[in-house]
DNA sequence: AAGCACGCCAACCGCACAGCC
DNA sequence: CGGCTGTGCGGTTGGCGTGCT
């Protein structure tokens, strides 16, 4: 048995929210809020809408601290700096801006900035992988050692619970890993890694940022003989 | 002026997870 | 403890607007 649907698609409107539907959803959560339940929501504000939809709707558009208009170079420089660290996990990202909702900057960051960065040369169109990691040791060497890169923790992103973990004034250096699929579709463990620390972030514009990353990842990579778009993340 | 291509973004979909019974 | 339900999230899609030919 499958999972039930959560509304009944074929008794819900789909498609662009009208004005009225607007006004009728804005109103209600502002009179009774959202009861803590978006499935009766609907029902109860009188909208032929599914919960999912409506939660949506007031989440990215209606609710009044909503910030609308471009995207500042402060809050690029903040989603480069986060996606680099932390891959598209918007909400978290979203988290660090505020007024600023999920879909916003996950659509913002598909349009506009990824393309931005690739047109400028920062970033390469094509590649494989890079995973954020985080390294459990407070105090790492401060060069890369490529020889030990094995005793640094992969922890997954689904374990990281602070959204802020790697803000401003975290004492928690962020690493950077690399792997060739090639070779480890063989067996072979070729994953590279190095670290950069939060302070290394602190005051840089995400130009700064970007040569220093990819700068140190270029340079690693070109002496171990690795071509530089075989890392870089496919979703960039 | 019409057709086409492309960019942008609102909205949907499906999955994972947490809480409740 | 396992199943069910609601919520949250990231990926993807579809439609509209705009610019180009």
């Amino acid at each position: 048995m499958g999972r039930a649907p959560c509304c009944d698609k074929a008794n819900v409107k789909r498609g662009p929210w009208s004005p009225e539907e607007d006004a009728i959803l804005k109103g209600y959560i502002d009179t009774h809020g959202t009861g803590g339940n978006w499935i009766s929501l609907p029902q109860k504000a009188g909208l032929r809408r599914c919960g999912k939809s409506c939660r949506l709707r007031w989440l990215n558009y209606l609710r009044p601290d909503i910030k609308l208009g471009g995207f500042t170079e402060e809050e690029d420089s903040i989603i480069c700096s986060l996606y680099f660290s932390i891959g598209s996990r918007w909400s978290v990202i979203a988290s660090n801006l505020p007024g600023r909702t999920d879909n916003d900057v996950k659509n913002y960051w598909n349009t506009r900035l990824k393309k931005k960065l690739v047109a400028g040369g920062r970033i390469p169109a094509i590649g494989t992988t890079t995973t954020a990691y985080i390294n459990p040791n407070p105090n790492p060497t401060p060069d890369p050692d490529l020889s030990t890169a094995s005793t640094w923790t992969h922890l997954p992103h689904q374990s990281f619970s602070e959204p802020n973990f790697h803000g401003p004034g975290s004492s928690l250096p962020s690493l950077i890993e690399v792997s060739d699929s090639s070779s480890s579709a063989a067996g072979v463990n070729t994953e590279l890694s190095w670290w950069t620390t939060e302070e290394s972030y602190s005051g840089l514009s995400i130009d700064d940022l970007l040569d220093l990353d990819f700068g140190i990842m270029y340079e690693i990579l070109s002496n171990r003989s690795f071509s530089f778009d075989q890392v870089i993340s496919s979703s960039i």
